[in-house]
DNA sequence: TTATTCAGGACATATTTTGTCCAAATATAA
DNA sequence: TTATATTTGGACAAAATATGTCCTGAATAA
């Protein structure tokens, strides 16, 4: 369910299910709402500071809003990439390996 | 063997492997050794227009190479997420969606 | 017609990226 | 040690990207 839709479409529908028009979000997220306009229709990217406001609003889990933003942009990245799926394979085992190194030396590395 | 090491941290291995300065492989990249070692210590990132060049210099598969960097940004990128791994599985999931979406489309969509 | 909404282009500003140059630090050799 | 080569890293500039506003036009509604 969260995995087709992008983060603007997924946006637009909760928006319109509310019969919000642009104006009232974008007045709550206190930007233009030609930018939210592009925001639903992927042409810009939303920002971090956005979602605990769009959570609010649309009443959804600002973690699953996180999640779907966040994913979007990896694939957008890789879209091009006929070999996407080893790349984020071994991108997995790298985190993996950098998060538990960065755990042992008490996250104090760099 | 590919996953754990950056990309830089490869390159670096694979130039003093073969005993070369910075200064020549810069020059091969047509760039400064400053901005090389930079690259090698993770500083700055390498651009695709590098890979075919290191390729052969240091007689390494584009495709790997390629698969190094690629997978380089992803991980960093999602390193400071708890849920990483839950944003590369839907991330994934849309990646083979869009794609498939692209062929259908004859990959004249957008 | 008049109001409102939305799309999208032109434009300005801000931020990030990418690279150079130079000087200091480090290593290597003699 | 001195001399030479290599590497690092900061200051800076330029280029590329991102972010956002304003305005006009199209579509819709009342």
């Amino acid at each position: 369910m969260t995995a087709k839709e992008s983060f603007g479409e997924h946006i637009r529908a909760l928006r319109e299910s509310k019969g919000l028009p642009l104006r009232k979000v974008a007045a709550e997220l206190d930007i233009d709402p030609s930018t939210l306009s592009k925001i639903e229709r992927g042409e810009r990217s939303a920002n971090k500071e956005m979602l605990p406001v769009l959570a609010t609003i649309f009443d959804e889990s600002e973690d699953d809003l996180g999640l779907i933003l966040l994913s979007d942009k990896v694939a957008y990245d890789l879209l091009e990439e006929s070999n996407s799926d080893e790349i984020l394979r071994v991108a997995e085992e790298k985190i993996k390996y950098l998060k538990n190194r960065n755990l042992q030396q008490g996250s104090l590395d760099l």
